[in-house]
RNA sequence: GGCCCCUUCGUCUAUCGGCUAGGACAUCUGGUUCUCAUCCAGGUAAGAGGAGUUCGACUCUCCUAGGGGCUGCCA
């Protein structure tokens, strides 16, 4: 039987976004669902708009997904030669023909033109979309060379597809119309006219197609906001496409099993950052408590910065740094969210969150509250968070422990939020949470 | 303008003619809790409009409206 080939294609005229990803996403699962090949090809033939940035970017983001290929990346302007004699044997056929031309913006040159058919129909049958059709003379002649000679996509496209023995492909809705016009040259060629699937569109929150200029839509902007690669993919997958059943969060190997092109949304759909973050959320909760555990290392390496050695608590001291872990892991929603929860653990200049002073420490009697806690909490030596959780709780004698918890939170952390405040104390330490308590009275506190 | 495609809760979607229209996110209410988050229980919320086919239509057909794509010497 003949191998599966599909090819991600994009031109390298800006950083990719998520539209074009997706396609990307679908293609690899395709390609891993019938076990054949994926394979990337650049296109790059718009050698004023293409950047080597751009393709560098292209692959770090690929890489970021797992969007593992599975031959060399092929670029389109090696091909170029190939493109040429593709071309020259159309004019040879009279399948094309050269022609006087004024562009768009003004240039007036020679250039070469594919004929289409002027009578009939052509048609194909879309993977998601269902029978497509177009009357050939609806179509009009389009270029295939540029009057500086060089091979346009059109072209480029469908010869590289032929070289590359593609079999199937998979790209946006934007290239139902090509589609027609690609057809027409794989015939005039000869060649097996490949399957095809055409994706819808994903929209921003105003309802209009992403392009370079959404911000947001730089698949990069997300690793960097702290978004773990796979919730991007799986919340990629979902956006018009489902496993048929109430599974959402699905792991690699369920996406590959189930994954059916057949299934794909014919309709666009809207991209809801909202949902993103929870699936990210969920991805995090899953990530294995000893890889959290590096990530967290890694945050509180940065957060030490020049301080480091001086601020250390406690290093080396594997179940302290568990602990942590247990009590920050489950509230993580973006990687990026850890240095905020982290700060207060790793450096004693950590930052006060104004309103949540104002709130809790600069009220009439904290500073007296504040100076009897740092004597009591002087006193004990089981400095853990259930005996300075009883502690409270007999100061409080059950009318609850607001007006104990709340300032000491501040005072120590800086913040209104958090994690459980005793196992907050704990982590710190009797030294420091005395220290800061002081500090808090001596500064802050009425 | 022309050609092509699309239309279920705010959003992503389930439904292969029988629907009291299901789930998830978001949102709201209640509970748990020292805060925030989590977690648990529950609520609000949808078939663009109109004809037709049918015992029966969200599901099929047509029309209208709305949205999108394309209409480059961009890809």
């Amino acid at each position: 039987m003949e191998e599966i080939r599909v090819r991600f294609a994009p031109s390298p005229t800006g950083k990719v976004h998520i539209g074009n990803i997706r396609a990307a996403i679908y293609n690899w699962l395709f390609a891993r669902h019938v076990g054949g090949k994926f394979l990337l090809r650049v296109e790059d033939t718009d050698l004023e708009r293409s950047t080597p940035e751009a393709i560098q970017v292209l692959f770090e983001c690929m890489d970021w997904l797992g969007l593992n290929y599975d031959e060399e990346v092929f670029y389109q302007t090696k091909n170029v030669k190939r493109h040429l004699a593709v071309v020259e044997q159309l004019l040879a056929s009279g399948h094309a023909y050269t022609c006087e031309k004024t562009s768009r913006d003004g240039k007036t040159g020679t250039v070469v033109m594919f004929k289409m058919p002027k009578e009939g129909t052509i048609e194909f049958d879309d993977i998601v979309k269902g029978h497509m059709a177009k009357k050939a003379e609806d179509i009009q002649d389009f270029a295939i060379v540029r009057s500086d000679g060089s091979p346009i996509f059109h072209i480029a496209n469908v010869v590289d597809d032929i070289d590359q023995k593609v079999t199937h492909i998979i790209r946006g809705d934007d290239h139902v119309e090509n589609t027609f016009k690609h057809i027409c040259i794989f015939q005039a060629l000869g060649a097996p006219v490949p399957k095809y699937g055409h994706l819808s569109m994903i929209v921003n929150q105003q309802g209009k197609p992403y392009s370079k200029r959404d911000g947001a839509a730089f698949v990069g902007e997300y690793r960097e906001q702290g978004y773990l690669p796979e919730a991007l993919f799986n919340y990629l997958l979902l956006l018009g496409w489902n496993p048929g059943d109430d599974r959402e969060v699905l792991d690699r190997e369920e996406m590959i099993k189930l994954f059916e092109l057949e299934k794909v949304h014919v309709t666009a759909a809207m991209f809801d950052p909202k949902k993103l973050a929870w699936m990210n959320g969920e991805y995090i909760k899953k990530i294995p408590q000893a890889e959290f555990k590096a990530k967290v290392k890694d945050a509180a390496a940065k957060l030490l910065g020049d301080a480091a050695g001086e601020d250390a608590p406690r290093y080396g001291d594997e179940a302290w740094w568990d602990y942590l872990v247990a009590q920050i892991q489950p509230r993580t929603k973006f990687l990026n969210d850890l240095e905020t929860s982290l700060v207060c653990f790793f450096r004693d200049d950590f930052p006060f969150d104004e309103k949540a002073v104002e709130k809790r420490l600069r009220k009439d009697g904290v500073k007296a509250t504040l100076l009897d806690l740092v004597e009591r909490f002087a006193k004990i030596d089981d400095w853990t968070a259930q005996t300075l959780e009883a502690m409270i709780k007999e100061l409080s004698q059950g009318n609850g422990m607001g007006p104990w918890v709340h300032p000491i939170r501040v005072a120590v952390s800086g913040r209104g939020e958090g994690i459980g405040l005793f196992e907050m104390l704990q982590l710190l330490g009797k030294e420091k949470t005395l220290a800061r308590l002081q500090k808090a009275a001596d500064t802050l506190a009425l």
